[in-house]
DNA sequence: AGTATATTTTAAGAAAGTCTTAAGGCTGTA
DNA sequence: TACAGCCTTAAGACTTTCTTAAAATATACT
């Protein structure tokens, strides 16, 4: 899931990029509104998080000329000031949530998950076979027994688990959890379906991510 | 957590009554709007989800009245069309956040927790293995014996304790512990994590607080 | 107020763990 | 069989965490 925030506050994004980055979002900055706009034109977003005080373009101008393109991305704006008034016209210009400043990162993400549930249906718990991964404990179990994995190797997994079914293009694959959005040519992700694969003890006959040649790789129950 | 659900069709607010109730709330409903009034007034309940549509008094109405009474408890709306004036008059009026039907029981309950967030977690004590810890006592004991913990020491410890079994990344920790809420570099959790662990004796075969490299720590049983 | 004591934070090198690259072997498909 | 794509391995670069000690800050006592 990929999340644009515009913010001119170098603090207050950095802080909002770490913590959603920690909850494997992919996350970019834009610092004004002019460029905030164009990059979340880009249709390459599933959320945008808008302060309202912008320089260049307020949020709220920003918000409406994307909405005129016929953008459906979920926004949640940000208020600085408590009044009804902002929260108001920002609903009115079409954002799906509010949240007043200062908020606690618990219920930032709280709406972020809400947001993006219906398209994602992002629930904390995968299952593939005998294999399951919880987000929220960040841990992945196989018949009851814990498995260690690294982050990457974790985000990889959830990666193909939240995709269980259909193919995952080595592109996808690079741009979701490598945040990688130009040609690269690397085995990194052979490496770590390797890794993955001997971790979860998978074989000939338990072969839940399967090798899709010339395209990817898939995760399926058999 | 008690909930009081004033809605008059009986088949939502069955629903939602099963739902919740399955979520370990108590939850009671008021099928009209002065019925609701009461009972709201009563102070029993730490939650409202009010409809908009009422017979006998409207939702926005009761809420003007109850609001007008000091009550505090926060309240989240049901409105029926995807009218955006309705959101509005019910922001204006006084309720914490509104959810448009048709919703998914999903996203109430992300809401309801949000909102009940900040009341909750008034236990006393908690356990991980030999260690318990008591809010009330501000106290740590090991096996019988007491270990004299920091302010800083006992928070954190506290924060991981109340959080047993699931990760707490680094963001969340300065957060609550620390109440810092911009990007902040520094290695206080860390050398806390380590007074902790050094003061609680633990080692790897009593590694009750482990380590989840680049997300954070976790409490658990072993 | 001044001093002693305890707590909190910073900083920096050491240790541990993770990521990426690259190279050679293997395998399915034309 | 030849070739492109995939698998496997291991080394070294890189990042994160641990540990320690000292500096800064807060608290208590005379």
């Amino acid at each position: 899931m990929r999340i644009l925030i515009v913010e001119d506050e170098i603090g207050i994004s950095g802080f909002l990029k770490q913590g959603l980055e920690e909850e494997s979002y992919a996350v970019d900055i834009a610092s004004n509104g002019r460029e905030g706009l164009d990059m979340a034109l880009s249709g390459d977003y599933d959320l945008l998080l808008l302060d309202w005080m912008l320089p260049g373009m307020s949020g709220i101008e920003l918000l409406r000329q994307f909405r005129k393109s016929d953008m459906e991305t979920p926004v949640i704006f940000l208020t600085a000031k408590d009044t009804l008034d902002e929260t108001i016209f920002g609903l009115q210009a079409g954002a799906n949530d509010y949240i007043k400043k200062p908020f606690h990162f618990e219920e930032l993400l709280e709406r972020v998950k809400v947001q993006l549930r219906p398209k994602s249906g992002e629930h904390a718990e995968f299952t593939l076979g005998p294999i399951t991964l919880n987000t929220r404990k960040h841990q992945v179990m196989k018949n009851g027994k814990e498995i260690k994995l690294t982050q990457k190797e974790f985000a990889l997994l959830e990666f193909l688990m939240r995709n269980k079914g259909n193919v995952c293009r080595r592109t996808r694959i690079i741009e979701s959890v490598w945040d990688i959005h130009f040609e690269y040519n690397t085995g990194v992700i052979d490496v770590y379906i390797n890794a993955l694969r001997k971790k979860l003890g998978l074989n000939e006959k338990e072969n839940y991510i399967q090798t899709v040649r010339g395209v990817g790789y898939i995760a399926r129950e058999i």
